[in-house]
RNA sequence: GUGGGUGUAGCUCAGUUGGCAGAGCACUAGGUUGUGGUCCUGGUUGUCGCGGGUUCGACCCCCGUCACUCACCCCA
């Protein structure tokens, strides 16, 4: 028996690292007034249809989809946003307070090719902000991000933006950027041709290097946003800029979900081979009317927790487990019997304590106390008992004293809580 | 979905024209009867990914399959 591909176990050896990204990420995302969200891992699939879009990728061929025994259409859900939106019109939120900063951390379903940072249940760090149009918002995401990423101890990421225009500009631009292309059709490879009706913009990101060179020169929304739109990216930039957050413009950031309108943008990494974005985001004003509730601008970004894990292992940033304070040697019957109530009595003063009830040797058991990087050892033994003297062994001087058994606990508590 | 690489002990890996499956680490027991990390000695661990085929004989050659991995595609 094994796990289905693309699925894994994260053991516990690794764990640490995921429980100090989550709790860094947390506390930022408090402190800057975000409040968690907990949404379904399954939605109808007409969620998620509609609001990526029906011919992108995720919607066209990703998604794990299937039928309930009533014939419902239901998928596990390959990102957050769509779910978020749907909870933030159903729960009518935008009645008693518009303005709304959610975040969320939990795994997403596609069903890509695994390669290196990239699983068909992966973990996304999930942020997002409703009712508010003002482009401080975005710079203020982009910034929180570039925080969270160093107080992570992270460099050696580049923050990717780019405007990709709104209902506004856009209409106007695919056609000047249409015509271009059919200029250049005999260059393109097949997948951009079947682009050119799907979705035009998508051309601009294909890696193929024949086409790269076709549209080198191709027109970028950039140089064709309508005013609102070139103001708000100049905002963007300006406030990145006097906070010191270094970035790209990157005309040919084109992202794959239909829903994004104007900044969108990619921290990205250059040491997960093609895996190279880390986080992604982009803001969305059309998107809460899209599925029913009122004209609502927001926008959001999703780290890959994966990937973030992956790259934090790279150089070695794994948080050191916490040590024991004790381990109980009891050698003998009646000793065992006592270790158990102490270990007991120990742990629920807050002193982390095992022992070992297999009846081992005491050599035995100070390898494991070893393994188990014990800080004390108490050992108890017949004699010990007898002459009520339990030695308390510290590991790392070698130093032993002994304890009368009414005195141990007060004196190992004052030994721990110092 | 397409293409390349890799599957041998818990882990990292050796394995000769096809001739009895190995090392290091880990685990475990000892090193005179109750003291860890180092050292020494012994011991345990295998469907050689799985299924076919060729052969007297296959870890080795052939076919299929599954998984991992890298790249494309796409994205976090």
């Amino acid at each position: 028996m094994q796990t289905i591909r693309g699925f894994r176990d994260i053991l516990p050896e690794k764990i640490s690292l995921w429980q100090k990204v989550e709790k860094e990420a947390t506390h930022l995302f408090k402190s800057f007034g975000f409040k968690e969200i907990r949404i379904p891992i399954i939605e109808k699939t007409q969620l998620f249809a509609r609001s990526i879009g029906e011919v992108t990728d995720i919607v066209e061929k990703e998604m794990y989809t299937f039928e309930d025994r009533k014939g419902d259409k239901l998928t596990l859900r390959p990102e957050a946003t769509a779910s978020i939106v749907r909870s933030y019109i159903q729960h009518k939120m935008y009645a008693t307070d518009p303005i709304r900063k959610f975040y969320m951390v939990g795994p997403m379903f596609r069903r890509e090719r695994p390669q290196k940072g990239r699983y068909r249940q992966f973990y996304q760090i999930d942020a997002e902000i409703f009712g508010v149009e003002s482009a401080y918002v975005d710079s203020q995401l982009i910034f929180l991000l570039n925080q969270l990423f160093k107080r992570l101890g992270l460099t050696g990421l580049s923050a990717h933006i780019n405007s990709l225009g709104c209902p506004e500009c856009r209409p106007s631009f695919q056609k000047v950027l249409l015509d271009f292309i059919e200029s250049k059709k005999d260059m393109l490879c097949e997948n951009c041709l079947r682009r050119m009706d799907k979705n035009p913009l998508r051309i601009l990101d294909c890696k193929i290097e024949n086409c790269r060179n076709a549209i080198a020169h191709a027109p970028a929304t950039l140089d064709h946003l309508c005013n609102e739109c070139s103001d708000h990216f100049n905002t963007v930039k300006k406030a990145l800029e006097t906070q010191g957050v270094d970035f790209i413009v990157d005309k040919s950031l084109v992202r794959g979900l239909d829903y994004y309108t104007r900044t969108a943008w990619e921290i990205q990494t250059t040491t997960l081979g093609a895996q190279s974005a880390v986080a992604g985001g982009g803001r969305y004003d059309g998107l809460v009317k899209e599925l029913g509730g009122p004209q609502t601008p927001a926008i959001g970004f999703a780290i890959g927790f994966d990937r973030l894990v992956e790259v934090m292992e790279q150089i070695d940033k794994i948080p050191e487990p916490l040590p024991l304070d004790l381990f109980i040697i009891s050698l003998g019957d009646t000793a065992m019997e006592k270790g158990y109530h102490w270990s007991c009595e120990l742990n629920q003063k807050g002193i982390r304590t095992e022992i070992d009830f297999r009846g081992k040797s005491l050599k035995a058991l100070m390898k494991r106390a070893d393994k188990l990087a014990a800080r004390y050892v108490l050992i108890a033994g017949e004699n010990e008992l007898i002459e009520n003297a339990i030695i308390l062994r510290n590991m790392n001087t070698k130093e032993q004293v002994s304890l009368s058994m009414e005195d141990m606990i007060p004196e190992l508590i004052k030994i721990f809580k110092k």
